[in-house]
RNA sequence: GUGGAUGUAGCUCAGUUGGUUAGAGCACCGGAUUGUGGUUCCGGGUGUCGUGGGUUCGAGUCCCAUCUUCCACCCCA
């Protein structure tokens, strides 16, 4: 018989069961931190109408994106967890209460070639704020607080949430007079970090003809970093020449004027004018956050403000400002770079109930006993040699074992070894699960990041 | 989508100018040890050399095709 050779489709992460452990300790910790903002749980199909996800039609969706057809359905994968959104706000406006806050947190489809770090399938964690007819600037402040939160809850203490606002972009191309090459040169200039700037004014000037002496300013524009006060300064000297630079300078103050009110520390936060990524829908505030100990891998969390999504499925106005973080991607860097504290997370059960006589039912209920007391506990129930069951408990890293052999259940108790020092105490059910209980509580409440 | 590489055991990799039965470390399995795992000792190779074809007395090794994976670009979490 011709087997068939199993394999895993590039791009595609599939994680052992430690590694899953890990990943998933920090896909709740992002849940239980959205949640802490007042953030609702939302899930949406996988598979949506391709005339739905392509709303908004061309550019790289269109390339990227999983289509199929089943019998006469047009089929797509989301591409984002962003448009879904858009889709089911704008369907369910009648009975939502706006501001409506959701978070998601769901895999992602894209069809584009893997790599390092780049994935076909990834969860995206996302925390989108919609508002009926109008949403307060306020909120855009807000999100950098959120963000903070987030990655401070993992244990990471080496990130930089940077911002922008496109508005101040465009108003100052406009002053330029290369308004409609707004967003070419946005992605060019996106590149900063990467290839440097003389790289991009030289693909300024050639590839997107823009003439010398405006690649010169927009190079000088880039030039302004710092504090963010010195920043905001700096951008004062281009005030009052383009009415959407003014808007986008003003929403940005608000913006960073709230920061220490919501919590966030200077070292964490940068406004960034070269940033302006993200999907081509965003209107105004922009968000990128990266780990400045690994450029390398891009952005592990981006968003922004966006006022139009909505107007492809309702007359309804439906700003929103959200922001999506790169979970596959994320615990990838992590991974890779040894960031995981794998100690305290592999483990799928804090304690494994053993017998060593025939009769189960001993064991049984002394595993039903530890579980009242929200130990999470298995029971070995399979005919093998005693030291296959020790084994067993060791390979999975599980922290006490609890034997049940003729002795102790003669005298109703159950001998708890402590597998990391090799200690073993016999004593009554309800005293070993106290015993346990003390013990896992310090390791359970660890976070997913080693410092 | 464009360009460049790669492929030998579960993993990381050796494998000579083409030459008997393809190796190492780790992992894994069994035993030393029928109430004690992780350490130690002893034993075990678990393989369609990615696939198909060609050259040759002989191919893991050379040639062609193909697939796969990886890297860079594009774009992006």
């Amino acid at each position: 018989m011709d087997r068939i050779k199993p394999r895993t489709l590039s791009g595609f992460m599939e994680l052992s069961p430690e590694k899953q452990a890990q990943f998933e300790k920090i896909k709740d910790t992002l849940a239980s931190t959205y949640a802490l903002y007042g953030f609702t749980p939302l899930d949406t199909p996988v598979i949506e109408a391709s005339e739905v996800l392509l709303a908004k039609g061309g550019g790289e969706t269109e390339k990227q994106i999983y289509r199929f057809t089943k019998g006469d359905a047009d089929l797509s994968l989301r591409f984002d967890l962003t448009v879904p959104l858009a889709k089911y706000v704008a369907m369910n406006a009648g009975t939502l209460s706006f501001p409506f806050r959701r978070y998601q947190i769901g895999k992602v489809y894209r069809g584009e070639r893997a790599q390092r770090g780049r994935f076909r399938e990834f969860y995206q964690a996302d925390i989108d704020i919609i508002g009926d007819g109008a949403l307060s600037i306020i909120n855009e402040a807000e999100i950098p607080a959120i963000i903070y939160k987030t990655f401070s809850a993992l244990g990471l203490t080496r990130f930089i949430i940077r911002v922008n606002n496109r508005k101040i972009l465009n108003g100052f191309y406009a002053m330029l007079g290369l308004s409609e090459k707004s967003g070419d040169i946005m992605r060019t200039v996106d590149k900063l970090d990467k290839i440097g700037p003389d790289k991009v004014k030289a693909l300024l000037t050639d590839e997107l003809s823009v003439p010398s002496d405006a690649a010169g300013e927009i190079m000088r524009f880039m030039e302004i970093k710092g504090k963010t006060g010195d920043v905001l300064s700096a951008l004062e000297s281009y005030a009052g020449k383009n009415e959407i630079f003014d808007t986008g300078l003003s929403e940005l103050k608000t913006v960073t004027g709230h920061l220490s009110d919501f919590g966030v520390p200077a070292e964490n936060f940068a406004v960034d004018l070269s940033i302006a990524r993200g999907l081509d829908y965003y209107t105004g505030t922009v968000y990128e956050t990266v780990l400045p100990d690994h450029p390398e891998i891009g952005s592990v969390c981006s968003g922004g403000r966006y006022d139009e999504l909505a107007g492809y499925y309702t007359d309804k106005k439906l700003p929103g400002v959200g922001i999506s973080i790169g979970l596959t991607r994320l615990f990838f860097v992590l991974e890779d770079c040894g960031m995981l504290n794998e100690e305290v997370l592999k483990a799928p059960a804090d304690a494994i109930v053993i017998p060593m006589t025939e009769e189960l039912s001993p064991a049984i209920s002394a595993a039903t006993a530890l579980r009242e007391a929200g130990i999470r506990t298995q029971v070995y129930t399979e005919q093998k040699k005693f030291k296959a069951k020790m084994s067993y408990a060791s390979k999975l890293g599980i922290p006490f074992a609890v034997l049940l052999g003729e002795d102790e259940i003669a005298e109703n108790k159950v001998s708890v070894k402590n597998m990391a020092t090799g200690q073993q105490e016999t004593l009554e059910v309800s005293k070993a699960a106290a015993m346990i209980k003390a013990a896992i509580t310090e390791i359970n409440t660890a976070k997913a990041i080693k410092e």
